[in-house]
DNA sequence: CCCGGCTGTGACAACGTTGTCCAGGCTCTA
DNA sequence: TAGAGCCTGGACAACGTTGTCACAGCCGGG
């Protein structure tokens, strides 16, 4: 079977050009080629004697790459004008349909496609927008940047996405890569707190709207999800279910939404008037190691904490697995809502955000700007829902 | 509770300051365009640029299609000639450090970058790769999207993606539309079965590798998991614990992993002499809905299966939510790895793939045959990997 | 009969970059 | 000091498309 699919494989791929396009193809090129007569040709006339340059190598066809017909090539099969052409692949109106005929089945003959890079350069639009995000396969964003490809999509936009992975250098580089391929705009997931660099381009018209993140000293639309507000709302809620110890492990803080939940925390505990203590708190950590281990520190000594706020869903999945080990029973919540939560036993109370909701609202905003009628960056804030499945629904155990 | 932050989004208005609006906009640009076209450098010089945010000027009619300095603007200003800063650019050498500052300057003060569209359109490379994916919210496409970016990177390239939604027409239209963006080369996660539309494509250079699925109907590059081999040694495993009544429950046999997943499922129950009955076996469910009715229908009547096969990790979530709520305990194994798989009770067994090594196998073979290190297309098979926790190991209760 | 407008078509110039090739100015050697 | 050769810089023509404009033919109304 493979090698039966291995033998025809040279024959589909270079074979074609033989016998049926290729006469075809070869006369209409040298037609073109000696059909500009303003020029002062002595390197032309010239051009079959003498010796091969690396440049006439280059356009033989078998050796270009997108070697494709032009609408050059169709006009000229069809018989017709180049703008003619244009005209019928652009839908325009003004062509008789007899010639629209004439020229689709010429498109149709040679496998003609518009090329679109030309078409950008020339018009100016891209019809593509960027996405910048910090990581492609955290299941955070996945719902996130499909969200953002809908709304692209509806607007007959095309995405381009990379990851950052959280290094603010490789969210600039990526960031301005895309302005250079002169995307219409940008979704960005910060990953630095500075984006003057993105200043010249935003000046030049490439829209920009931040997501989960605020951008930082510069003005532009933001999305965020209420982090602070979240927070304090699931830390009340241990503390509503009789909780005084409660032990919050989080990002480092020089992440916005890491540090804004840190604010809710704080202000949950300073609302019921408990006095945090700094062994309750663990800050920056992110590998499951590490994690690991703060738990266990916070689970052990004289005085355990007995619930947990957990800062967000990486680290909320690695506390799970601590306290599945651990005897006692200890309530959790975390942020952000993650699959099989409610599966768990007890099933997770977290604080949900609505990544997809996220990534709709700043694309819809990002096309509203392109549209002309955002007028004012804002900063847009989506509520957070708590959702209670039973492991935040524990009652102390001392 | 929360529905003070549940029933709005907060919307707060950041400081965008001044409101001098539009005025004297048009008359800079007056001043800028009579002058602009013979001598464009000094009065650009001497331009006094009033403190504003970039996006009130980027809101001037005249920047909002884009208008942005050129190499010809660069070249002005540094007083040398357009090629020199196309040198600088790209660091060519043959330029004079001085010269190199002179021109860098310019480039930094003129805010300038370069416009790759212009730069493709002439060297025929878009340094750039299509990703057609099912849904990239999916878990399963979040890790092999993100290797294909890795390696897409590695090489400089850009990764532009969009989700077929299990559509044909939608795929094809994708895949058309990034060739006609000049891709350098497509990933494809086929949703369709006939890529013949491919053709015209990849005669012109367009590489192309399928992943997940084979292509149907033309000669390419194929990477996928082992399927059958995978359904026929997970369910060989459950035999092998004592169960006869097995279910089977996957996706629409037209999809081709649907069909190897079921084949081998056959193949294992044929090794061991065990008839199939037609009820144990459910195809072409994909939505909760249907697949939690398909579960509990085999898991009823007067002979109920024992163990159940779920088809992909989609089937295998709904299928432990309903195997949860029900009393006698069935066996589960399931093809797809998840996360918290280990974490339920009992932790599910799984034929695991590996969605970032499928990934990065394809695209390495895309570079490949960019590179023209490739001649042939071949079809390559990844093997599974059986994880045993507990779930595929229940005896059966009969 | 002419005139003005309308319709279908095509020639041509941009868009911003890079490859090619040539022109000066320089250094180095005889 | 002149010729040879190198280094730097710039003029110009592509790349494939679309916007502008002009032109030819045709119509109906005066």
């Amino acid at each position: 079977m493979l090698d039966a699919t291995s033998s025809t494989a040279t024959q589909i791929r270079h074979g074609a050009t033989d016998n049926t396009g290729g006469q075809h193809d070869t006369t209409d090129k040298a037609v073109n080629d000696t059909a500009s007569p303003t020029t002062p040709v002595d390197d032309r006339t010239g051009q079959r004697i003498v010796p091969e340059t690396a440049h006439s190598i280059a356009r033989r066809p078998e050796n270009r790459y997108g070697n494709r017909p032009t609408m050059k090539d169709v006009a000229a099969r069809a018989g017709v004008g180049l703008k003619t052409v244009s005209r019928v692949v652009n839908g325009e109106p003004g062509v008789t349909p007899d010639t629209e005929r004439r020229v689709q089945e010429a498109i149709e003959a040679l496998g003609f496609r518009r090329n679109d890079s030309a078409r950008v350069l020339r018009k100016g639009r891209t019809a593509s927008i960027g996405l910048v995000l910090e990581d492609l396969a955290d299941p955070f964003y996945g719902p996130l940047s499909r969200a953002v490809e809908e709304v692209s999509r509806a607007h007959g936009s095309l995405l381009i996405n990379g990851s950052s992975a959280e290094d603010p250098d490789r969210e600039q580089e990526l960031a301005l890569a895309l302005c250079a391929r002169r995307v219409d705009g940008l979704v960005i997931i910060p990953a630095g707190d500075d984006h003057r660099y993105l200043e010249p381009e935003i000046r030049a018209g490439v829209a920009t709207v931040f997501v989960d993140r605020p951008a930082g000293r510069i003005d532009a639309d933001v999305v965020l999800s209420d982090s602070f507000g979240g927070a304090r709302d699931g830390v009340a809620h241990l503390i509503a279910h009789g909780h005084r110890r409660i032990g919050f492990i989080g990002d480092m803080p020089r992440i916005h939404t890491a540090a804004e939940r840190l604010r809710g925390y704080r202000a949950a505990m300073e609302d019921a008037g408990i006095p945090v203590e700094e062994g309750w708190m663990s800050l920056g950590v992110t590998d499951p190691e590490r994690v690991r281990r703060a738990a266990e520190e916070m689970l052990s000594g004289p005085a355990p904490v007995t619930a947990v706020f957990a800062g967000n869903n990486r680290v909320t999945v690695t506390v799970v697995r601590v306290l599945a080990e651990h005897a006692r029973r200890v309530a959790l919540v975390g942020f952000d809502d993650f699959e099989l939560a409610d599966l768990l036993r007890p099933g997770i109370t977290v604080v949900a955000q609505d990544p997809a909701r996220l990534g709709r609202t700043a694309a819809e905003r990002l096309f509203q700007q392109l549209d002309g009628s955002l007028l004012t960056p804002e900063r847009i804030e989506l509520p957070t829902r708590l959702i209670a499945r039973g492991s935040g629904e524990l009652p102390p155990a001392d």
